[in-house]
DNA sequence: CCTGAAAAAACCTTAGG
DNA sequence: CCTAAGGTTTTTTCAGG
């Protein structure tokens, strides 16, 4: 696709907000009939705008309510560790997210566990033994003040 | 609902996975015929496990793969700073997560723009023009390594 | 809680303007 | 990009074990 236009645009942002929205809901809010709405959507689909549809679940309700934001360095800086690492950070259900970062860390993880002693034993037993690892520094999550589940477009 | 099976957690992981999929495909995929699979993803919506569907987009592709984290300090602990900083935060769209957290910061949050132009723009003059911050810094994601979208459950 | 069937709705394609 | 039509698939409900 060449260019998205404000219509895309507007499709993208209500399907990320609900992507069970019928095409005829969906042409409704964007003024135009359900047949060119349908073949804008196939095309963000085909196009890789869209990635996926995914329900969005409740971590609180799945007592994964408590969030650890970890970084950590690894023993050394060689591309082989790197490796190493990041095949076996994959591995673990515990981590979410994990990114490559900048600054006195080397990687930063967002963890989901029960509770702090679930995190406890994440830390000493999970991590630790990942050999690749050096040292890890825990930020706890007090409170979600927002979570768009989402890009603002 | 009292309690989640297999079954259950179950659907849930597949709905994470892709929330297009048909009653019947998750019928097949849990070994039951489509009319209890439909009752149950109803019931998971209804309690609330199911917290909504959502599109998931490229960052990338929308201009928006310029991911940072930014850690920041308020100017002072009252509850009523707090309270007009979160309320001002959830304004901004390049915010796409907030959380209030332990250590040395009060508040960490995911920011997504296009470069590290727009990042120098956000800091100074949006975050600048918050008049509760105290001070920021700002983690760079250079690489995503993982990210499930969702919980391992 | 399950099966199975049937009605209602939505999807998707095609054709023509 | 629009309307319209029709087959296919899915959703949703409902009787019954």
């Amino acid at each position: 696709m060449e260019h998205l236009d404000s219509k895309d645009m507007q499709l993208l942002r209500l399907l990320q907000n609900d992507a069970k929205l019928t095409v005829k809901e969906l042409a409704k809010e964007v003024n135009l009939s359900p047949s060119p709405v349908f073949e804008r959507v196939k095309r963000l689909e085909q196009e890789g705008y869209i990635k996926k549809y995914a329900a969005i679940l409740d971590a609180e309700k799945l007592n994964l309510g408590f969030t650890v934001y970890c970084q950590l360095k690894l023993k050394s800086n060689d591309s082989y560790l790197a490796v190493e690492f990041e095949r076996e950070i994959l591995e673990i259900e515990e981590v979410a997210e994990c990114y490559s970062i900048s600054g006195d860390f080397d990687f930063l993880l967002k963890v989901h566990v029960r509770d702090m002693k679930q995190y406890q034993n994440f830390v000493f037993n999970i991590l630790g033994a990942v050999p690749s690892i050096g040292s890890t520094h825990s930020t706890f999550v007090m409170a979600q003040v927002k979570n768009t589940h989402g890009l603002m477009i």
